[in-house]
DNA sequence: GGATAAAGGTCAATATAGTTTACCTAACGA
DNA sequence: TCGTTAGGTAAACTATATTGACCTTTATCC
């Protein structure tokens, strides 16, 4: 069994792995430096747009980030109306969070971008190619760390 | 015409991005950690490996960081004895970088976990599966901003 | 009911990474 | 000789993140 993957494509790809995330995070970090946000302030826009109602718990453990680090700009968001919160009712210790309509409009914005960056490439592409990137970025994670 | 790229795909592409971007590049930080450096660190040692005698400008302009960002680092790995400088000859205002053999092996011991990882994946994948991959990366840079 | 644990918040100290501004030398080239 | 380029440094600043310690409120377990 001859290997089918060769180094060269490993190097290339490690090369366009950077340069292509690179890209990706450039236009959303363009929009959020207008409003003086970081990326952590969009990645908590992105994933509590995407689950709402999710506790803070839950949230710290997707963005592995520590707890220090996401107050800061989490109240920055609440601050700023972009984020609500609510107790839940069940169990009050849990804060639930959740996008305001200035928050999901904020969202939107930055993630429109990116949308249509891969759109882009995608349609491109064709359909096809674009399951294969898909598969392929869902496996990464599950055979190395996090 | 319809769309053949759904929302939801695009919506999963950019978490999956996310996800596969720092699980990327968790492997090599913490071998870097062990030895006090960063991803500048890494991202110096990959490109000077991949294009010996390269220039401190050239290096400035891949790598998309100010003189400033770029000297610390620099230095401390040709103090190290990880990289070596030697004058052009032709032009001898130009400083060419080349990895020393100790540079040589631990650019090789962290490109190594992340060919590892990818080689893990692609296998399993396919190589044409792979080769949509890396078009696909290849593109996104030229459809968006960098 | 009382101990313990969990969810969340906050402060302080620290580290790192990057920026901009500014100024320096050495070497090239017209 | 003069302007430009390659490279090096320093200061002040910003941000992003860390760990450790300590706090309240609420839930749960015995």
């Amino acid at each position: 069994m001859v290997d089918i993957i060769k180094n060269e494509d490993l190097m290339e790809a490690i090369e366009q792995f950077y340069f292509a995330y690179r890209s990706f995070t450039a236009g959303p970090d363009r929009v959020l430096q207008e409003r003086s946000l970081g990326r952590v302030h969009h990645r908590i826009l992105y994933f509590v747009g995407r689950n709402p109602h999710i506790s803070v718990n839950a949230l710290l453990s997707v963005l592995a980030v520590s707890k220090q680090a996401l107050n800061g700009p989490l109240r920055v968001l609440v601050d700023q109306g972009l984020v609500n919160t609510e107790m839940s009712t069940e169990d009050r210790r849990i804060k639930q969070l959740t996008l305001s309509p200035e928050g999901r409009k904020l969202e939107r914005q930055l993630t429109r971008i990116q949308m249509q960056q891969l759109d882009a490439v995608f349609s491109r592409a064709g359909r096809k190619p674009m399951q294969c990137w898909l598969d392929i970025m869902r496996e990464i994670p599950r055979v190395g760390p996090l």
